[in-house]
This record gives C-alpha cells, structure tokens and sequence, in this order.
DNA sequence: CGCGCCGTTGAATCGTCGC
DNA sequence: CGCGACGATTCAACGGCGC
C-alpha cells in the first residue's frame, strides 16, 4: 500500500496515515482539490448533561437558561461551518462529503452544509437493526442516525456506482434506509482494560456501502473525526486510499492498530457491476459501415412499424428523417427514445433488437 | 360534536373549525397557551427545475404549486421562524409539535426550531413502503421523509403515550422509524375531475401513530397547513379537538367535506397500521457488506462448482457474472435457481449453505 | 367470483458530451 | 456558455378489464 505518493497542488499528499491535530488546523496544510470522498463522523457533544463541553474542549457551566442554551448552540454552528469550510477546500470539483448525525447536531449539520454551497444528494437513514432501548420509556427507541451525502455544489459532478448498489441490494434500486446492526461482537475494538476503546464506533458494514456506492478503487478518502478508523479499515479492504484526522492519541494508536491488521480483498473481488453509461459509446452508422447491416434494409418496432437504412446511419420513415434515437421518438410521439432498444431487425426469420450488434462491436473493442 | 366550546386566556377557541387566511396572521388571533399539539407540514422548497419523465416516457406529475416556491434559503427562513414563533406562542406550556419535512427543508425547520427554544424529543422517520423510484438512476430512492417531535423547551412536560404505542407495535417499544405506505387508493382524495385534489396529501395511519402517542382524548389538536384536512379527519376519529388553517379556498372545501363524513372511533386507522409482514427480504449483498463473506471468497455448488464473491454482492464464474440466482441458474442451464440453498461455504472444514447465514440476519432483525 | 395482466401513479432538488 | 445530439432509466400498490 503506498504512502505519500500522490501530489498534490501544493504539496505532498499523505496517503494512508493518521495525522495528528486539529482536524480543521490539519485540513487547512493538506492541498487544496486533492480529495475524491470525505467521511466525517463530527462530535455531538450538545446537550449532554453533566459532561457538557463545547468542541473547543472549553466547559459549559448551564444549560438551563434560554442564553446559554443559545451561545452553545452558536459555538458549535462555529466548529460546524469552520471544519466544513476546510473541507470543501479539500474536495475536488465532482468531490463529494457524507456527514453522519444524530437529531442533537445533523440538523445544525445540514443547514450549515447548504449555507456553505454543498449540494444535498439524499439525506440517509441508517436504521438499526438492534438500537439500545429508551430505558425510561418516555420518548420512542431511538432506533436511527442520519447520514447527509452531498456535493460541491449544484450541478456538480459525483461518483454514484448505481448498479453495484442495486447488486449489493439484489436487483432493485437501493433506497435512502439501509437497515444495518450497531456495530458490536468482534467487531467492536477493546482497550487494553476491555473496555469499549470508542463510544461511537461505526460499524464496517456502513462505510462498505457508502465506499462501494461513492468511490472507485485509487480514490482517496478524507476522515477528519477519524477516531478508531472505520473509514480507514474499510478503505483499506476496498482498494481506496485515506487519510485520518484524530486529535486524541489513544484512538490514532487503536486505529492504526486495527488498519495494520486489515487484509485488502484481492483487486478482482473489488470490481463491481458496471452501468451501460460507462461502455464506450457506439454510433449507429458504424453497423452500416462494418456491413452488419445494409443501406436499405427495414428495421421494425414492436408495433410492427418500420423504416429504412440509410448509408449514412440515419433511418427513414413515412414522414421522418433523422437518427435512430429521433424516429423511434417521432413514432411513440415521445420526449426521448432509446432507438437501440428500440428498433429490430431480422436475421434468419428471427427478429432480433439492434443493441445486439452493438454489444458485438463492445466486445470487440 | 363541540365547536366554539372552550375559553381561552383572552378569546374563544374555535375548535373543530378550518380558518382561513395566512397561518401566522391566524395563529397570531388566536389565544396564547392554548393548543396541546401542532402538527404542520410546511411547504418543502423542493426547487424542482424542469421535466421528469419516467423511463417509460410519462411526465412525472411534479409539485410545482405556487405556495412551496422560494426566493431563497433565507426567505424560507424566515417563513420558518415567523410560523414557529407564532406556533410557540399558542402552544400551553406542556404542549408539543410535530413537522415532518423532507432533506430539502427539514434541516432548516430543526434549526429554527431548536433556536426557538422548543426542545427536540425525537427525529422520527417515515419509511415509505412503496416510495417513488429514482428514475434516471443518479441517487438512492427517496424512501423517507423526516418528522421532529419537540417539547416547548428542555425540562417541560409533555404528553406521550408509552403503553398505548407499544400496543400499537405488537408488544415492541415504538422505534424512532415508522414503516407505512404513502397515501393512495381508497384514501386519496381527488377533485371533480378526478385529479388529486392535493399534491402532498399524508397517510391517516401516520396521523393516527402521532395523535395516540401524543395526545389524549379531548386535546386541542391546531394544524397551520392543514391542506386536505388530515390532521383533522384522524383528531376526530380519536375524539380530539382540531383547529385547522388553510389559506386556498379549494382545500378548504375539500377538508371539510372528508372530516363531516368521518366516524368518530372508527377502528379502521389502527388496522391500517398493522399489516402483516412476510418474512423479510435479505439481499445476499448485505452478507458481504456485513463481513459474513469476504469479497473474493469462493462458493461452491454440490457438484464442486465454485464462483467468487465481489464487492458488491454479485458471483463471477468462469464465463458469467451476476447474482446468486443467476449464476447459479447459468451453471445448471436451469431457467431459474434458489442461490440461498445453492450456494456454500467453507467454515472451519465445514461446507455451510449460504441460507445458514441469512437466517442469521433475520433473527436480528 | 377469482385471477392475472396491464395501465397508472407517487413531496423528485434525477445527464453528458461535443462543438 | 449555449445548444443539439445521444441514449439511459422504475418500484409497489391499486384499479379496471378480460377470461
């Protein structure tokens, strides 16, 4: 697994470490435009009685007037758009940020990341499938965490695998609730007393769909709130590079730990069910050019419609002219129409579609 | 049934009424310290641009209505702020509020709420059995919407019915995620033409969930966006008391005619609420995703046959690539093929059908 | 009457490339 | 940047109709 091998705009890129520091005083050295996927997992620490620490590590005395409740509130809108300002700094343009929250913070989360000009896909939920119960029974078992996927900004560009993910969910289309158990069992890491090393680790079955659904093997991914390294783990496995943010010494050391011993899966196991729209592209007058089929002969729709082959790849119909895409639409009285599905031929009394003859030309390729 | 019964602190409260006009205007008439619960679903500001189609070609029928277009983020919220407030101010002290919004707008309806000082009790999410596809396959299919359920603030009171809510669940304490199918057939109301008579009209078993949770018998339920009335229709079904406002004339007329045909304590909204569930459907993908199997780990069939497991769930033979069923069907030349009892794995020199491993799951879930 | 097939529809921020 | 061409893309439920 390399390290420190890519550059950068400025300087180098430190792949596969666990930097030290403040996650937005790290960010800010890193190379502007480097970074292909960030995975932030950002503290909570809001309204935690007893224990209540703003991010900055400095103590609030109350929360029990309308003011203070306020000015906390405001501190950590601070912390949130100053770590998502660095981080936008980071991405690259068709770069894209999850960010994962519970409803003490993904609101505050959400606003700050459409305020900073991100771009919100879906909002995800991951539904757990063995959540802690409300002990007290006075509220409902809260029983989800809320995910944000986002990119730089409208319009942008983002890697979205669909088809892997329509795999991963055998065959239909994957929705915005993933259903996934808390992360525990072997899974979960132990200090050296055996106790949980970190209160909220996330589990690998999580960042396996939002890698696999994300980001292409080579790319590099951000985790600012690394904290035990799930990101870095799974990136490992996947074929990604990352790069960890922690602040705390105990959980960079239990992360890097806990990488060393990640096996990657073998390069072949991690590539994934391709959609048509990455296939290169094939114009329809190259089956009349390579003779597959002949200026003058009749293609026919399902409706047993026809038009004409002309030399030029274009088709004639009764009252049209134009590509096979333009016909096909003209006939359907359609906004659009994919004319390779479309349109047929036949060939020994069988009528066979015309996207046949395109993937021989793919496989030829 | 009463209207125009109780006293307010400074007025009459017109109860089991639809009011017409501006919902701030309205609210800010109405006496203060009033209303036991507020459910509101405000417009969303989708900023919808242009056409969908389906892939069959038909035009996706959009909410493109005049109330849910915005300048701006900030307009929105400051429409947010200004209903909230007046909402709060109606609300008696141990009242509580519901909004249900979608990633357009809810994180900026839980900010301001929490800037407003109302205490958050919970996110709940709605996980609609029978959403809409993603049609050109570039995101997760919107599956959910998001409701926030808060007090008036930290430490008050508030009214939530445990028992009758885990009754609601067959003995299970209710969970933060609400499985139940958007509002179509019988239940959708439609116009003189036949058309919907409104673009975003709620379930009533989503209703009938919030007011047992949240309300007791004889509660003055207010809704600001009260639409087609179904706020209204379930809070008379439970013997609670409704305040709707409506600012078009055509919901209005629509509301009122569904809620005079209601019969209080109808028990039909609670079996719409309990369908009864086939066993659950387990991808094959999420054994990978959950590190049940390695990616690039080997299956084999009875007859020794063996395929490879890849990232995203699918199997790769000598000359196939697919899922389970597929590969497995290819291998046996059989049109189709069970993959679950087709399908091993070696464990520990054992040889274990796959199924071991997604009865597994199932028993989690 | 039942079953299966077909058509319709739902809060949707739903392309990409080349000229 | 605008414009035109290419061409990719859907799940579950319900109602109506035919057999």
């Amino acid at each position: 697994m390399k390290t420190k091998t890519k550059m950068g705009a400025a300087t180098t890129l430190p792949l596969n470490q666990i930097l030290a520091g403040d996650c937005i005083e790290v960010m800010n050295s890193l190379p502007e435009g480097s970074v292909d996927l960030i995975f932030a997992d950002p503290p909570y620490n809001l309204q935690l009685k007893g224990d209540l620490h703003r991010p900055d590590n400095s103590r609030v005395d109350a929360v029990d007037d309308h003011w203070d409740q306020f000015s906390s509130f405001a501190a950590y809108d601070k912390f949130t758009r100053d770590w998502l300002k660095a981080a936008r700094r980071l991405l690259k343009p068709d770069g894209a940020i999850w960010v994962i929250g519970s409803y003490h913070n993904i609101f505050r989360v959400g606003s700050a990341l459409q305020d900073a000009g991100y771009w919100i896909l879906n909002d995800v939920v991951w539904r757990k499938a063995n959540p802690m119960p409300n002990f007290r029974g006075k509220r409902f078992t809260n029983a989800h965490e809320t995910m944000i996927w986002a990119s730089k900004g409208e319009g942008a560009k983002y890697t979205f695998n669909y088809e892997a993910l329509k795999a991963l969910n055998e065959g239909i289309q994957m929705r915005s609730d993933w259903v996934l158990p808390i992360c525990n069992g072997g899974e979960r890491l132990k200090d050296e007393n055996g106790e949980k090393a970190h209160p909220t680790q996330k589990p690998e079955s999580l960042l396996h769909r939002v890698l696999v659904g994300s980001t292409n093997p080579g790319d590099v991914v951000l985790d600012p709130f690394f904290g035990t390294g799930t990101t870095g783990a799974v990136a490992k496995m996947l074929g990604r590079d990352y790069i960890g943010i922690e602040r705390e010494t105990a959980y960079r050391k239990v992360a890097a730990e806990r990488i060393s011993r990640v096996r990657p899966f073998e390069k072949s196991a991690l590539e994934v069910t391709q959609s048509k729209r990455a296939e290169p592209r094939v114009p329809f007058g190259q089956l009349v050019e390579r003779g597959m089929l002949r200026p003058g002969e009749m293609l026919m729709n399902a409706r047993g419609q026809s038009a004409k082959v002309r030399a030029d790849g274009t088709l004639i119909g009764d009252d049209i002219k134009g590509s096979i895409h333009q016909v096909g639409a003209h006939l359907e009285g359609a906004p659009s129409c994919n004319g390779w599905t479309y349109w047929h031929f036949k060939r020994e009394g069988k009528v066979v579609p015309i996207d046949v003859l395109r993937q021989q030309i793919r496989s030829e390729m």
